[in-house]
DNA sequence: TACAATTCGGATGTCAAGGTCCAAATAGTT
DNA sequence: AACTATTTGGACCTTGACATCCGAATTGTA
């Protein structure tokens, strides 16, 4: 449905929100999101160049949402990494016939739009509840991250 | 949204329908599907292998549907070559939690059900409709193939 | 039986996405 | 100024999807 990357860039953009402000170091965030920990790098810097999340180097650093997690939607997230494929002409006769597409690509177009307005509808910031009683917001158990007994190095 | 396979065996599926029973060769449906000639045959397998279509070799021979248009859905093409993905369990917690999703996770299925379902309302015949008036099923003027002018070699 | 029209199956090539790795740049702390 | 914690960017590898090609197998026709 959408790729491995878009739900890397997904699980990140919820795990940065989890800090609440706060800046939150990749090494975290790979705990948190179970992305490969070579690969997240890519991921935060794509998100980084289309507006979603700021970075800050340096002792201290780490990523922070751009704008609160309410103004920003799924659709957002997967657009800047993978974005949704409308079809607008037919892929056989390229560009001829206007507006109308034969059935087979009408049907499929709007399969697209449906999946383009659920996303639309859907903001990072309803993806953060139910860690009141319900499930955390990365299917996790309650226990916060970072704070394991055993020393990472 | 799917894949390019997933729509090339639409269409093959479409183009075959439109035979009306008789068995379309393979020339013919590269010809109606402008699907890459020498990829066509391997899509074609995959759907005889699924069991949609059925086929004759030799002279004579070619590709039929293997049930009625109205008996065939899109969800059923697709599944057979690029079967949709349901989340059923979360990525991040392989097989832990039981049947309840991470909020994110459950929205990502959500998406992926609303697809599915939508592929399985909608029957090949329905592909099929619109030739008169509107457009042809596969983005084509009304031109019959294999009636052009230049002989093709 | 020979021939031509077909599909079938495997070997092979190409390309972009996913993924790894490391050195360079940046910024706080001592 | 030196040191350490970070992000940044690029080079590189791997894998699977897409695509090509060709010989083998099958089947109707003369």
């Amino acid at each position: 449905m959408i790729s491995p990357t878009a739900e890397y860039a997904l699980r990140a953009v919820v795990a940065i929100a989890q800090g609440g402000g706060k800046a939150v170091v990749t090494a975290t965030l790979v705990e948190m999101t179970k992305v490969p920990p070579g690969y997240l790098p890519k991921v935060l810097q794509t998100l980084r160049r289309g507006g979603l999340v700021q970075s800050k180097r340096g002792l201290g650093g780490g990523f922070t949402l751009a704008r609160a997690p309410e103004q920003m939607t799924v659709l957002d997230v997967v657009s800047v990494v993978d974005p949704i494929k409308r079809i607008d002409r037919c892929p056989l006769d390229i560009g001829s016939h206007g507006t109308t597409l034969c059935p087979l690509h009408k049907r499929l177009d709007q399969a697209a739009e449906m999946v383009e307005k659920s996303f639309d509808s859907t903001t990072i910031a309803e993806l953060l509840e139910g860690s009141d009683g319900g499930h955390a917001p990365l299917c996790r158990p309650s226990k916060p991250f970072g704070l394991d007994s055993t020393p990472r190095r």
